[in-house]
DNA sequence: CTGGATCCGCACTGATACTG
DNA sequence: CAGTATCAGTGCGGATCCAG
């Protein structure tokens, strides 16, 4: 049954929840960024680290496991001395951070027009409150 | 300066960060919902309280506010009794909505692929535990 | 009907220190 | 080098009550 009358019924069901799907394997702080560095080949747990300013060493671990762990990356262990890791990006991955392309475009040839649009509610905000 | 030699070093500017800011601004937890369900035309609060289903009416609004602070929707107030508001996407919000259908369409195609990944890694877990 | 205000739990995240 | 463990802060989100 419709939710409301007049509405498309399928908001929910389709194409909304499997965006919410998506975001929630990738929509993480930094999961686009490590399938980003990773999209071009191997890359090691410290040059990561560097390549993705501002991630704490906790929070890359934590989300190279969840990206494994959905099979977006592969992680390869070579049992040297010192240990030596890989993380690589999975055609998933890939697959996924082209998708990603459209939603990036939008960004960024709108932020100009969101910036715009928040100074301006800001400031219609700022003088309704001086009727209090 | 590149962070890691031999990377693309133009991950953080270029897409991702992009990418991030139409997530700041579209992937909180119902926004794609919302603007799904205006992009039609105008909903009520009611209405789309009811559409939306498992949205709390304290997010609705919240939601609602964000959406309309940065141009992504048009907030009408009829002052009738009782009072009546309608919400409507802009044609950036459209466009926006647009966007995102390569992502919806990704996750739609491999969701069964991201499961399995992820039912293979819980076991292999589970397995590897045996030993301590 | 459409919100605002308040309280509160929880999950995400960072800082720090420690280990194989 | 590549993590793990623990602690603590912060903000999101829900529940409830109140108001125009």
């Amino acid at each position: 049954m419709p939710a409301v009358s007049g509405l498309p019924d399928d908001v929910e069901p389709g194409a909304c929840s499997a965006f919410r799907t998506a975001l929630d394997r990738v929509g993480s702080k930094w999961g686009i960024a490590i399938i980003a560095v990773t999209s071009g080949g191997p890359v090691r747990f410290a040059d990561l680290h560097r390549a993705v300013p501002g991630i704490s060493r906790r929070m890359l671990t934590l989300t190279l496991r969840t990206l494994e762990r959905d099979g977006l990356l592969i992680r390869t262990v070579y049992p040297t001395v010192p240990p030596q890791v890989e993380y690589a990006a999975t055609d998933l991955a890939k697959d996924l951070f082209a998708s990603t392309r459209a939603l990036s475009d939008w960004a960024e040839h709108n932020h100009e027009r969101l910036e715009a649009a928040r100074l301006a509610y800001d400031n219609d905000e700022e003088s309704a409150r001086q009727y209090h």
